[in-house]
DNA sequence: TATTGTTATACTCTATAACTATA
DNA sequence: TATAGTTATAGAGTATAACAATA
């Protein structure tokens, strides 16, 4: 990859919005049926990170509205990946956390999840993927994560 | 940013992941209420870039089924934004064009929607927008576009 | 009164299956 | 028979509004 020109932050957004999403569509295209959702898997490895936390600082921590959660959180619940536990403090509050299944999941799901996408960062160079890399922790800084 | 060790493309891909999945979430929470659905928008880009085109390829330009391009496409035809076209040599065919006020809406969708990535982008040093310029061109790539 | 989480409901975008018209 | 586009229908994920329980 080369560039010779400097890019401006407005010509650079819209073509890092169009990438970023032409990647994203692509990945929920590839995903085998047997993966968990994004939004989903996402809690998990929130939860994995950041350790036990309540529906509500989940929701703030991935942009989305508390009834949002709720229905991620109750899917995760269902397939018994994570557990809600009362909180005797603050009865209004409850704690989610990882179940062992939980965390056997996400090391499965990584492994097969991101079969497609890690065979075309094979094929890049090394210079490429230190780009990407470098690119993958502005794009979760710009996001505020 | 700094990144010492290579990235192996099995971590880089969760990593790239999340990151391209944050970034498409928080544009979408921060896109104004006046301004066009991405799938939408990303039409109009494509309709500008390659010209005239039929609702099949565009569906397959943009990864999607024809049915929901057919819907896109209506959306963009209620809006004035494009026109449908008939194909004389193929009567099955028809053809999506822009029409003027569909130029006029990519230059000042462009111009509004992009301000809050502008603006991030802004406050990153020359050298970070340079590896994001880059990554934009590589994500495009890997997306098979 | 304010906060936490949930339920009820609806909207958007996507898909598959079936249909129409044409090749 | 095959192809291009559409219609019918359903599923996933999101949101706002209203509610219950608790602080």
């Amino acid at each position: 990859m080369s560039q010779a020109r400097p890019t401006s932050p407005g010509t650079l957004a819209g073509e890092l919005r169009v990438g970023a999403n032409r990647l994203v569509r692509k990945l929920r295209h590839q995903r085998g049926q047997a993966d968990l959702p994004e939004h989903q898997f996402v809690v998990l490895t929130a939860l994995n990170k950041f350790g036990p936390m309540t529906p509500g600082a989940l929701a703030d921590l991935e942009g989305v509205r508390p009834p949002s959660m709720t229905r991620t959180v109750n899917a995760l619940v269902e397939h018994g990946f994570v557990s809600k536990l009362a909180n005797d403090q603050d009865k209004r509050q409850i704690t989610v956390q990882l179940t062992p299944q939980g965390r056997n999941e996400i090391k499965e799901t990584r492994r097969r999840r991101d079969a497609w996408l890690t065979k075309q960062l094979g094929s890049l160079s090394p210079e490429d993927r230190q780009t990407l890399a470098q690119a993958s922790e502005l794009l979760k800084r710009i996001a505020g994560h």
